[in-house]
DNA sequence: GTAGTCATGTAAGACGTTACATGATTCT
DNA sequence: AGAATCATGTAACGTCTTACATGACTAC
């Protein structure tokens, strides 16, 4: 399970409730998760019954009480463990790119009427990243996290824009291919 | 559920067994299941049943039966149908950049070694994704779908190739973050 | 009064992977 | 002798999402 090392790295970062945490992960780009309830809160238990976190309720006048996890030094041992093991590719999953794969069963006005939706989508989206990494310009511990924050945050918009211009290409390229027949 | 789609599709090009998708899904990195059995007959015997394929039984000599699908005309529609619906926007799901985030908790040559490994495991996969490519070339139907199969497995390269370059980026920005402390 | 935020949690089901099971043939 | 290929399928399990459930406060 990564969304369990994804959690503690939250954690050994600042104590969070799995209120606070369901909102990061599921508005955050690299927690490719939905950020439900269910993974969260279950996953917060199994952390805590393995003695990787440790919980701190803080009870509220009018609201239901927060639940804080903090890491614990097992914890951090873990997390570190992880950090150092092998790291895993990364997924691009594009159903899009198989959808393309079949686009002869479309007419030309139909795939451009695909491609064009596709952009506008990308578009929508690459707004919705730019102005998720506006709102938090994180500044590190270090130098070197700074750094670090920033490529993680421009990777995310990259991927967007790359594949907006990949798809502006194609429409470039079919045109031509329509015009030589 | 996609992988119902992603089958209906290579269906749309040739009939194929369980076997032949199998292998294709395994092997081809725009799909991005792993292609496991119970996947794939599962959803042969689903779009059996709402007769979106047609099965045909070839008995051979010293071998078990072969299952052959082939399109059927509603099959057809569906496949059409779908891809003209909504795409969905491209997942970049990578674990790496989790790990990344919490690198404050290596020390400089733990990060140092991370990249290294991630670089290696990354200039391995490039190769494995280009022999893919380099082993069948395709051609399509018309120029239109050759133009596309090729941008497909242009893709599928990059997506690596520009991942490779990041992570080269990021080991001479560390250095130079290093050398001004 | 309707929707949103805060805050927890559970139930049901969809989706996906690994592993098991069979059995002959062919390659190293 | 052991492994791989061809070819089907099932069982068990893990992961992930959607939807349900509660309840007070706040903003429009």
């Amino acid at each position: 399970m990564t969304i369990e090392y994804a959690i503690l790295g939250l954690l050994s970062w600042k104590p969070f409730s799995g209120y606070d945490l369901k909102k990061i992960i599921s508005e955050s780009a690299i927690y490719y998760w939905s950020g439900n309830n269910n993974q969260i809160y279950k996953t917060l238990l199994q952390l805590h019954q393995d003695g990787w976190v440790s919980q701190q309720v803080i009870n509220q006048q009018f609201l239901p009480a927060r639940k804080v996890y903090s890491i614990t030094p097992s914890g951090n041992e873990a997390l570190q463990k992880w950090l150092k093991s092998l790291p895993d590719l990364p997924e691009f999953r594009s159903v899009f790119l198989i959808k393309l794969e079949w686009a002869e069963l479309l007419n030309d006005s139909e795939l451009d009427d695909l491609l064009e939706v596709y952009l506008q989508e990308l578009k929508d989206g690459l707004v919705i990243r730019q102005e998720e990494n506006r709102r938090e310009i994180k500044t590190g511990r270090s130098p070197r996290e700074t750094y670090l924050w920033q490529k993680i945050a421009k990777k995310t918009i990259s991927v967007f824009e790359d594949e907006i211009e990949w798809v502006e290409q194609m429409r470039i390229d079919l045109k031509t291919i329509r015009e030589n027949q």
